[in-house]
RNA sequence: CGCGGAAUAGAGCAGUUUGGUAGCUCGUCGGGCUCAUAACCCGAAGGUCGUUGGUUCAAAUCCUUCUUCCGCAACCA
């Protein structure tokens, strides 16, 4: 092995999430890998975890009255126990409100600092509070409203210390450049490369607005910081192996692979390798992006009631068939469909005929014909050919893995159980046995133990406990000594005897979960989530409502925004002396036909804001949901500019 | 013209680098077999390789036109 330590890791968990198949997908390809290392005998360290500070937390758990730190623990549980449902083999589990991570992110923060890659900054200007962003000037409408909220935008108002991404450009640029597979799938590293080629702006990594999170060290004695929340996360990648503390466990780093989805790509691409090449530290060898998961073709979401819930697949189809079934069906970095017409298909066709039912054709030769004994010595005299086409197949495999192909992988493992299939049906057995070939026979049933065995043995780190269910039905277990033994030695199976028992993997006929419910009570559903809403919300006095001035109006002209997937250009009289100009982002459901002369409700007394280079000058009411969007407009015409309340 | 990817059998995909008989899995149909979970094995049908033009003895593959879809960016007042 190239490496004989590998260090695989999950991104840490935000606690403010309920976890769905996205998470649990992440989870399960890192545990694949971190099995699969262990039993090649490497020095395995498998990370995964929480996190559980931000702004958003504290405000979560203030709404439910609970202290910040109950809550995220309550959370934090939520998720440790899932994966423990979930047979994750963690070595760690990881939360950024531990005390060593804590520790180890202000050694971070000085060691960077001391470098010169953090300065302090009195950011003269253009800060928006509301986004708690930063803009530059460029980007500011009419040189003071916040692009983002068209607020106003202050100018000292925040200080902040900021990261010299800047500085890191080029050597970023020739990492990607000088590791092909640093970035998986390549189309991703692509992506990453044009994006770093536009430029980097410095990034603000402390925040005062909020308290949640961890503290600059004593030393800047600058206690009304805390530092961003990505700095923060993912430092934990090395904080857990003891960065900053007792560095126990460093020499795991660097990452073999941190497996992410492809929504938090760019932190792990551009800022994590940035803050290693600061604190002086070896960069991961992969960063793998998946794709995301959708139903039945289409996207998931809440509102649609659609959202796949892993634990529930999992109860009821089986742990390992779910987990077989995602690593089989999409392709590494691409997006997958859940169904269960999918699922049961993979479940009855690949793992019940091929794999399930060749054990059950071994058990019913070896009984019949030889009490249940199987013996192995003179397999290679007679069935040498399939063997070798057995080891073509395995060879090719380990590569694979490591490359984050565990679709290629599961189907290039499939292939020895057609030669196991195949050769029954060309030597037959059962005539074989009748005309006294009796050793044929046997070494018949040896090559199918064989092919069985080694099978189980690559499979092991995607379906752990059924793969040992299996070799033991062979008369041995899955460690990494059999490993070594069975693949890497090609050494023969010892004698052993079967015995009768159930299938496992009994055929699935019909669909064993509800699928989607009715239209109305999906609706009915998302209605209540919605009316939870008002008790979060503070309540405003009328004086306040009618601070906003809402008003019918017609839509005079209408035009398509070019280069814009959303944007219309809309002139709308509210009965001013000229139609206000507004741009809407309502292309996606709405034609420049279908609003066209059509009436609408303004917002008339919000500040202009620039989109896409052109003035707006309000905003139309409207509804979104995952459907799309849908206009609020009066029920029967009025005259333009009548007031709304 | 913001950057990039993709379009191949009913479905999902490989093949395109380096032009030379279009392949895999599932599904469908036909046959075989009985050790086995209506399982297994063999065979067949099914594709003008998105569109236009070109290079070439020869194009899914190289160049060109257009169309559609998808990422990223932008944007959702």
């Amino acid at each position: 092995m190239s490496c004989h330590k590998s260090y695989i890791t999950t991104p840490i968990y935000y606690v403010n999430d309920v976890a769905h198949i996205g998470h649990a997908y992440t989870t399960i390809i890192a545990d694949t890998l971190a099995r699969y290392a262990r039993l090649i005998g490497e020095d395995t360290f498998f990370l995964t975890g929480t996190d559980e500070h931000g702004q958003k937390i504290q405000e979560a758990a203030k709404k439910r009255g609970k202290a910040t730190q109950a809550y995220a623990d309550e959370i934090s549980a939520k998720f440790k126990t899932l994966w423990d449902e979930f047979d994750i083999s963690y070595d760690k589990f990881i939360r950024t409100t531990d005390a060593d991570h804590m520790a180890g992110v202000q050694k971070a923060f000085s060691v960077m600092y001391d470098k010169g890659d953090i300065y302090k900054d009195a950011y003269k200007g253009h800060y928006c509070i509301s986004c708690e962003t930063f803009f530059p000037e460029t980007q500011l409408v009419d040189g003071e409203f916040c692009p983002d909220c068209g607020k106003s935008t202050s100018i000292v108002e925040e200080e902040s210390y900021f990261f010299k991404l800047s500085a890191y450009q080029d050597k970023l640029l020739d990492w990607y450049k000088n590791s092909p597979d640093c970035i998986l799938p390549k189309s991703k590293r692509n992506e990453v490369i044009r994006f770093v080629e536009g430029g980097l702006n410095d990034l603000s990594i402390t925040r005062t607005s909020f308290d949640w999170g961890v503290k600059l060290p004593k030393s800047f004695n600058d206690p009304k910081h805390v530092m961003y929340v990505w700095l923060d996360a993912l430092m934990n990648y090395v904080t857990a192996l003891g960065y900053g503390t007792d560095e126990k466990n460093m020499d795991f780093w660097p990452a073999r692979v941190h497996l992410i989805g492809k929504d938090i790509l760019r932190f792990h691409a551009i800022y994590w390798p940035a803050f290693l090449m600061s604190l002086d530290l070896p960069l991961p060898k992969h960063i793998g992006a998946h794709g995301w998961w959708t139903r039945n073709g289409e996207k998931m979401s809440k509102s649609k009631g659609n959202v796949v819930n892993p634990k529930e697949v999992a109860d009821a189809y089986g742990l390992e068939n779910f987990r077989y079934f995602m690593l089989r069906e999409v392709p590494f970095g691409g997006d997958g469909d859940f169904s269960q017409r999918a699922l049961m298909d993979r479940i009855n066709s690949d793992l019940g005929n091929d794999l399930g039912n060749l054990l059950n054709r071994l058990i019913g030769m070896s009984g019949k014909y030889f009490e249940g004994r199987v013996e192995c010595d003179l397999v290679e005299k007679y069935y040498k050919e399939e063997l070798d086409e057995v080891q073509v197949s395995l060879n090719k495999l380990e590569p694979m893995l490591f490359e984050l192909q565990l679709h290629k992988y599961l189907e290039e493992l499939w292939r020895p159980l057609t030669v196991a299939n195949r050769a029954i049906d060309k030597y037959q057995p059962w005539s074989m046995i009748k005309e006294g070939k009796t050793d044929e026979t046997m070494a018949l049933n040896g090559l199918i133990a064989t092919i069985l065995a080694k099978v189980s043995l690559m499979l092991h780190a995607v379906m752990p406990k059924t793969t040992n269910t299996i070799v033991n039905a062979l008369g041995f277990d899955i460690d990494p000594n059999s490993f070594e033994k069975i693949i890497r030695n090609g050494e023969k199976l010892e004698p052993f005897v079967t015995q009768k028992r159930e299938p496992l993997f009994p055929r699935i006929e019909e669909q064993l979960l509800v699928e989607k419910k009715p239209e109305k009570e999906v609706k009915k559903e998302s209605k209540k989530e919605e009316k939870k809403e008002p008790d979060n919300i503070a309540l405003i006095g009328i004086d306040q409502f009618f601070e906003t001035s809402l008003k019918i109006g017609t839509v005079v002209e209408a035009q398509e925004v070019k280069k814009s997937k959303k944007l219309l250009l809309l002139q709308v009289d509210i009965g001013e002396e000229k139609p206000r100009q507004v741009v809407a982002g309502i292309k996606e459901s709405y034609s420049t036909e279908d609003i066209l002369n059509t009436q609408v409700c303004v917002v008339a007394n919000l500040k202009p804001a620039k989109l896409m280079g052109m003035k707006s000058e309000g905003m139309l009411l409207a509804a979104k949901d995952s459907d799309g969007l849908c206009l609020i407009r009066p029920e029967k015409p009025k005259s333009v500019g009548t007031p709304i309340s």
